[in-house]
DNA sequence: CATGAATGAGGGTTCATTCAT
DNA sequence: GATGAATGAACCCTCATTCAT
């Protein structure tokens, strides 16, 4: 089985860079992007500097690749959280619930992520790596609005998806930063605040 | 008048100081702050390095007293948004407006604020700069809510006026990311979530 | 033999140290400490600014360092000089011979060494890193003086090698700039000071 | 009288002259003449940078002039020492008394006197002024050294001057650095030294 | 492929000096 | 002459990246 050889090192070659991109994830977390520096994420990764150069050929590549990674999981817990559901079916507090719990944890476990997406100067580089996500979530929104407010124009649905998706998003700082006895009274405000804006759209018939 | 002397210097030493933040201020929302330079911002300042040391010992006090400008112009702007409002006699809609708009304005107005106050790595002097208006507006909007449901017990109360501050503070970079034509359609989605939020408070009773 | 890799590389990085030291002390010696550059040292010693800083952690640290070896150097001289030497038994003439020749010996052969020594603004730090041979040689000296003047008070002896050692450490830069015909003369002139004032205390019984 | 107002003024400028070259000393003495900021030094003679530069062209010939001063006032010193005394009619003892006490006074009384001349840098020009005052006290000894010991080679002689002012020099910082109610003692024994060595040039006969 | 010492451009900061007022 | 704000070259140090082993 020549085939062996190439693959195992392909294997290896991909938990090496997994193990890089964990140690990456923790280094921006504790210390934001710009001060994270490359060697510190090597030392943590449990490598030298340049082997870490010989799995990406710079910093901003990295980043990139962590960024797609959390796009990738991140849309993974979408697709668990939106596929084969029929949202028309639901009650808003049960279409919150699907949407919201799986994005909230997969925030709270994963703290670099936010050192990656909220730092004030993203390169256009890195938003396109979050668009997919961004995109695919924006699209699922529009069809749960879709099936559930039929008559709504297209230009309505569409800024009401992006809009949900903002609240949404925007609340994930608040309930990270809230501690644990506190933060499932703001978990439920967060998707009393959803489901108020949802049904406020349902409303309009 | 030999006061006039002082007063002069000190008057071109405060507009030198504007002009400097403002520089500042611009280089931060171009580049972010670690990535700005203190020589990039003395030349948008039209100074040289060593000038702008001899009004901010360093960058993370330029970067203060940046903080500090921003927290006074938003206080300044909270403060023309309460002050003198009976929110208890106004419709929810109203309420938004009041409170919304003279915020919205000034996140636009100041690009540079949000390179200062989103960056991962704030340290604790900066967000104890931002502290104030924090807890200013947390007050504001506590005493509004009072007013308006007074049988509200205290923690949800206190809670619920976090949750609308942050709904409002997390839709801004959607406000601000809007371009023209479409920005009020989306303004007016924003306080539609607000104003269903406050009314799906006000009707607990 | 596996432990040779540590340890050749150990063995480099103390030659690379040592290189760094001698290229600081020619640095030091011909521009002083304060208009010493770092990037002058580590252009003498061959590398680049930035390996000087994976050595020493900044300019003081190497400066300590360099001091340390001249310390630990000038404690070997000394050591040979006055270890398993009686100088009860010997002439004051053989005395000075012993002590004198290898410290200004050392002197001629270490330039950097006063410009490290003698700077006016001279840290603590430094200061207490040359305490140990001062100390040293004054225990010695004053020992000497205890073999061959038994009678005398202590404070007066304690007085007496302190100045002993101030006339010699004081004649060094008389020594030093004196070029190479002459000097010989000059070095049995200081011998002779220290002669007659070591014989004006023997003769107080 | 029209010949007033200029030499009023240079009366003047002579004045802001020594008041700059006694801040300048205290500065130097406080830091070392490398840390000595210009800045601090106008600061220190109550004066603005600018109007420093009005009196020396920088700051190496700020250095120059306090050396001058530092000169001639040790001249003024040496003279009232040496001038109109037969020292071949006094003993040794006077001989060290008349020399000694102004000069280890005037080390006493000016401590920025050796920030300035035993800076381990010190440039040719500065050593330039200093060559004056020791080629005076050099011609002074040498000339004592002629009337007491008249039959001396006068290369030995020289040497022995040179020696001597070495001795004695070196000595001043032992002298200076001990506090007050021991360095009385440590005088006497400066002279005991120097006593010491004279009498054993002498009795060469 | 891994290593980690080496690189060097560039950043924050200082301070001797200048110059408009 | 005096002022002091302004200048900018140069310093110490960092860190993304390279390369000999």
């Amino acid at each position: 089985m020549p085939e062996e050889r190439p693959r195992r090192r392909q294997a290896r070659g991909e938990r090496r860079i997994a193990e890089i991109l964990d140690a990456a994830a923790g280094v921006f977390a504790e210390a934001g992007f710009e001060r994270a520096t490359t060697n510190a994420i090597a030392a943590a990764a449990g490598i030298s500097p340049g082997s870490l150069y010989q799995f990406f050929p710079n910093k901003a590549a990295l980043a990139q690749a962590l960024a797609d990674r959390f796009v990738a999981e991140m849309a993974a817990a979408h697709r668990a959280a939106f596929d084969g559901t029929d949202f028309a079916a639901l009650s808003v507090g049960e279409v919150a619930d699907r949407v919201i719990d799986p994005i909230l944890e997969f925030n709270l476990d994963n703290p670099g992520f936010k050192a990656l997406f909220a730092r004030p100067d993203m390169p256009s580089d890195l938003a396109a790596a979050a668009q997919p996500i961004q995109g695919a979530l924006l699209g699922r929104v529009t069809a749960i609005l879709a099936a559930r407010v039929p008559g709504m124009p297209e230009p309505d649905r569409a800024r009401s998806a992006r809009v949900l998706i903002q609240i949404f998003q925007g609340m994930v700082p608040l309930v990270v930063s809230t501690p644990e006895p506190e933060r499932p009274a703001v978990i439920a405000e967060v998707k009393r605040v959803l489901i108020g804006y949802l049904a406020s759209i349902e409303s309009l018939k």
